[in-house]
DNA sequence: AGAATACTTAAGTCGTTATTTAACTAAAGG
DNA sequence: CCTTTAGTTAAATAACGACTTAAGTATTCT
């Protein structure tokens, strides 16, 4: 029952479903808890608990209980690990284009 | 058959599989056809031209077949959905914080 | 103490989706 | 032409994942 690993797998694998989509965009307005995560949401509250459970092992979100209530919160790791996947496809694809366009903008390099 | 609307909804289910991450992360090394991009993994060609039919239809790969041989190539569009949809969320985010550190700094504030 | 609240967990169902096989089309090469 | 190469498509299967129901635990309220 450690931490589980954060992968770039099961970020995006939990960002692939809309319901926890859903759930994402509400909490960027701000902590709330479960119950009040699930109320506008037209499915269960033990649907929601299992998104939750695969959004926090994805570092998305990070969640506290006190007392009763557990509050949910956004988790910058999983973001981060997103944001940096997809720059670095992008950096590796830009710097192909930049060597293409170098090489096009000289005409007489060796090709080799 | 026209060009299916490119969703972050599409873009996420697209990068939540592996195999696909994988192939663009093939990709990002520079374009190649399809069979080079089945040939260093364990599916069949079948199974990699439908994942590449899911790819496209998230702007995140463009094909362009030419003679008999189709040559695949990453796309911008559906990064730049991706990347946006996760700046946006952080942006909320640390607007929170940010405010909440002004409360904190002047502890005078009004809470109301 | 008893009832209500706020989850939690397990088990089962049902729809989706990744992958395969197999049969097919179209372009090159000999 | 005949064969190989490169990809496409359809149908079937098999695994996975979202969701529900139902029963349980721990708090809080009265």
């Amino acid at each position: 029952m450690t931490a589980p690993q954060i992968t770039i797998d099961r970020v995006f694998q939990a960002l692939g479903d809309p319901t926890r989509r859903a759930l994402v965009e509400k909490l960027s307005q701000g902590p709330i808890s479960v119950s009040q995560l699930a109320q506008p949401l037209s499915i269960t509250l033990a649907a929601v608990v299992q998104h939750l459970q695969v959004l926090e092992a994805s570092g998305l979100v990070q969640t506290e209980k006190v007392g009763r209530v557990r509050t949910c919160r956004l988790d910058a790791t999983g973001f981060s690990l997103a944001e940096q996947w997809i720059a670095d496809r992008r950096a590796l694809w830009d710097r192909r284009l930049d060597r293409l366009g170098d090489l096009l903008a000289e005409p007489d390099a060796e090709l080799r």
